[in-house]
DNA sequence: ACCCACCTTCACTCACATAATCACAATAAG
DNA sequence: CTTATTGTGATTATGTGAGTGAAGGTGGGT
């Protein structure tokens, strides 16, 4: 039985959709009737009765709940498809006006203060860390080295940008640790070494006791890097994926991580 | 000059979609450097300095921006597609957890009242309101009557079930009042009678001098009624479109549609 | 080695939005 | 007419975020 939790899920969900927690209540109390006056959504919901019509209105001007006026009035939401699409349009509808506005912004330039070399980067999440992935395979110039710690983190996307890259002479070599997938990336990307990760140590959960793993280890040209790591994560449930990424051959954590990758896997290739 | 305009839009648009002011003005700024220091955010966005950082770190988890640990730490942001497309997810992921949230929670049925006649119900929104009108039209049985009063509420939706409709020996009935629009709904519906409504003088804002006009006029099987209207609305510049249905034959507000569409609109189309 | 300027963090106040409660008017039922 | 229930509005409490300042840290210049 756990409704409840699915019950408690979809009003934190509906407050992220940007409803305050009244209306939110109201919603799902509504959702489990055919209809409702106010007292019974007060009675069903922990809201006080004399908030619900406040609540409701506001949940009518947004389409997802229509009102009767009787005496006493009553209230009945949307089908559950209609309230899902009803809000996925909305927050649609608001990217892209973003994406419009942020265009238009004219950009302000107020020092040349562009010192590239020795950057060290970090950003969060698995699709800032996928997209910046795929951007450094297609700056590649000369070299990639990736090893690949998790199945997911192979896309389609990726494979395309380092079939692209092997088509443009640069020496794609990558690393698995699992061998399933190992045979299946060699198959679909013929131009590549692919070789056993000697990675495994780094994932040494059974010692150091935290749940971290290396998802992606990447060198460009020898003189990028871009690491990735995965956390269970505390109880909060809710996993994240971390990521650095540093620039410039004398870079330390490049040299280390250029050194590290060199003596410690490659040896694998040639043997 | 209207760059401020969508300078401040993108900031309201990101406070929106969840962003706090500072988090949405740091980001705002960010989006027009190629990277910047606390305090260049702090000069060109109205974020005080010592908050700077506060903000940009709840951005780094929202992977929309990227932080370099040097001294004096350095921001960039993600591309505008990257974060347009981070966002986007974001909502999308949201809105699927709530679908199936709110399908897997029980019903709740407290007491019986099922009392079907005389409903009249209060509806607002483009998208609701055109659900309803469809929905409508699926019910039918018998008799379609529908006045269009504004190109935009025929769509390729509505046309296909009018469509099927008809298919299905329901008597469907068309008015409209911009010739082109009838022209080709004619063209396009060749089951149904269209014909010129008779309705211009329900949108006499001449004379009331308020900018309402009457969208949508439904009459379903002679006993559920559908009227939407439409307010430029106030300076808020926010327009909006809403509607009540109702339902029985015996409903004082259907008989009185009904009266009005059978004798002031009907006895244009046997003419 | 020291000072000074700046960077960064943190704790705190204030204001405002929202949650929560109450008083009262309107309506319907007995 | 009485009474219970419904609906509206005002009022109070609470929590969050905006705004400000103090204090510790860092690096550069003397």
């Amino acid at each position: 039985m756990n409704d409840l939790s699915n019950h408690e899920q979809a009003i934190e969900l509906l407050q992220e959709l940007g409803l305050k927690e009244y209306e939110a209540k109201a919603f799902v109390a509504l959702t489990r009737l055919p209809q409702g006056t106010a007292k019974e959504i007060s009675d069903i919901s922990e809201v006080p009765r004399t908030r619900v019509y406040d609540a409701v209105r506001v949940l009518e001007t947004k389409g997802l709940v229509e009102i009767q006026h009787a005496n006493p009035q009553r209230f009945r939401a949307v089908s559950i498809d209609e309230a899902a699409e009803t809000l996925r349009r909305e927050y649609e509808d608001r990217v892209d006006s973003l994406r419009t506005s942020l265009r238009e912004i004219e950009p302000a330039v107020p020092a040349e203060n562009t010192e590239v070399t020795h950057e060290v980067w970090a950003l969060s999440g698995g699709s800032a860390i996928t997209s910046r992935t795929q951007q450094l395979v297609d700056e590649s110039d000369d070299e990639v080295i990736l090893v690949i710690g998790d199945e997911s983190a192979y896309t389609p996307e990726l494979q395309e940008r380092l079939q692209a890259a092997g088509d443009r002479d640069v020496s794609v070599v990558i690393g698995i640790t699992e061998e399933s997938l190992r045979e299946r990336v060699q198959r679909e990307l013929p131009n590549a070494k692919v070789f056993a990760s000697g990675l495994e140590w780094l994932n040494s959960s059974a010692e150091t006791g935290d749940e971290t793993v290396i998802r992606r280890l990447l060198l460009v040209d020898r003189n990028t890097i871009l690491v990735s790591s995965f956390h269970e994560d505390l109880g909060e449930g809710h996993e994240h994926e971390q990521a650095v990424f540093g620039r410039g051959f004398d870079n330390g954590l490049v040299a280390i991580v250029r050194r590290l990758m060199y003596t410690g896997l490659l040896s694998n290739v040639e043997a």
